[in-house]
DNA sequence: CGTGCTGTTGAGGACGATCAATGACGGTGG
DNA sequence: CCACCGTCATTGATCGTCCTCAACAGCACG
């Protein structure tokens, strides 16, 4: 990532050289959380301040002077972290372009609790005001609902990820991988990349870092992962799908999905 | 149970010969997510349509009548399930009286997914209409922050049990049964007695009956739960803090977790 | 050209699942 | 009142998944 574009000026995201696929991925998650693009985009859009770029595995630090906005993700992986009690790190969730990290403070704020956010890979953040957010929810309540949109995804992901989390390792990381395969499609990230470590997927399947290897592994046997690669590359969504049952709908992207082999049994049953 | 007090006329609430303890917790639930109990509290209390008493594992099913509406809990447990592939229920959450149980539909409807709410003991449930809740958010937005804070709390729950789900038995349960017996507290039920089966807790920890009964039976000798009882009863509070490591604060109840002995550690790390 | 992080492999051990059987309790109907 | 039944609680034995420890290889970085 290239530093070019970064500005730390209080002018507004879209006037700046925020770069485009950042501008896209706000915008289309915007979308999906049912923001008109005609009416309400633009004046969401404007309360985005660039903050700079935060290197990998550094905490996204609320300075002080900072307190009272949140975190827009532009660009990198960020995610939502923990230390565990014998001082290893869980990973609750991963946080993409477009995702607001931390938009439960705006909401709870007497809750914000141990949780961190952490750049996963190097990242391009923004942030926007809680008094702007409250001004423009005030004006426009369909930004409103929307936002809580947003903080119910986050929850179904949860949910889907507490289910997800009793089940054997291959089916766990196969369904981890599926996840954050859509989600980047969904902003349009669709080389199949996904630039996490396999530190970093143990951390949030809770699996040991030997046996996430082994799991890998027997997921490139599978064919479902890419071998001539030390990144994790999908080499099959057909078969990660499979291996992993993966049933996106609880990420509320009936489009993208629309062209994704789901299974049907839950939702018969 | 007794059921002299089922009325299925849309009558509001709180005219109605609703228990008096359901009043309560409900109101006790609603001042605690924010809501003036001077203002806001009764003209919100007044949309609560009492519909009836749900006898034990049956689920709480919305009828085609009142697809538009959501669930109150007023009396008795319920739980937020779904079924595993292995055909197994899991438990994501319990719900106490006080407790929306859908709210999430009236956000995202189209994510109602596989989820089901089921009684895990005889229930005494109300509805409220998706227009009534859309109308008084419109007239008193401190009400529609509060239920955006209501669904908040539920996520925060999920993260704490996400949190949870990876360590061993014995904490396991016991940070489980904590978070129980907290919330039981909060509106007023006190007697330590948590009413579930140990098969009720096992798919709330994902754990075998057969353990779940191993590590209950370890609790007792430990001097947390009751040895005189079947049931489950909690007899020493601090104790079962101490062996789940509990730390309530994700429940967002200052002033009753005030009293409890609470884990400082993961907050000054 | 070391230094550190990530990935990889092997061996042993622990926690909890599974299978199977029995006991205890509450409710129901004769 | 008692016999019956289903659900829940309890116990013992075996087995499997995944963790732990330990060591080393490969790649990226300064």
């Amino acid at each position: 990532m290239k530093p070019s574009f970064i500005v730390r000026s209080w002018a507004a995201m879209i006037e700046l050289e925020a770069p485009s696929t950042a501008v896209a991925a706000v915008a289309a998650k915007l979308r999906s959380l049912g923001i008109d693009a005609g009416r309400d985009l633009e004046p969401f859009l404007r309360l985005i301040k660039v903050k700079g770029v935060m290197r990998r595995g550094v905490e996204l630090v609320r300075t002080e002077a900072s307190k009272n906005s949140c975190i827009v993700l532009l660009e990198g992986v960020a995610c939502w972290s923990r230390r565990t009690d014998d001082g290893r790190r869980q990973i609750f969730a991963f946080h993409y372009p477009g995702d607001f990290c931390d938009l439960n403070r705006y909401v709870l704020p007497q809750l914000a609790n141990s949780a961190r956010i952490l750049a996963v890979t190097d990242c391009l953040i923004g942030t926007v005001q809680f008094e702007h957010i409250e001004e423009i929810i005030g004006r426009l309540p369909a930004v409103g609902l929307a936002l809580w949109r947003a903080t119910m995804l986050e929850a179904s992901i949860f949910r889907e990820t507490l289910h997800n989390s009793h089940r054997p390792a291959l089916e766990r990381v196969a369904h981890l991988l599926c996840e954050q395969l859509a989600r980047r499609e969904a902003i349009g990230l669709s080389d199949g990349i996904i630039p996490l470590t396999q530190i970093d997927i143990a951390d949030a399947t809770a699996l040991s870092p030997v046996h996430m290897n082994r799991t890998v592994q027997e997921l490139r046997k599978l064919g479902a992962l890419s071998r001539n690669t030390r990144a994790i590359k999908v080499a099959s969504r057909e078969r990660l799908v499979e291996i992993g049952r993966f049933d996106g709908r609880y990420l509320n992207m009936p489009k993208l999905l629309a062209n994704w082999k789901i299974r049907l049994d839950a939702w018969l049953a």
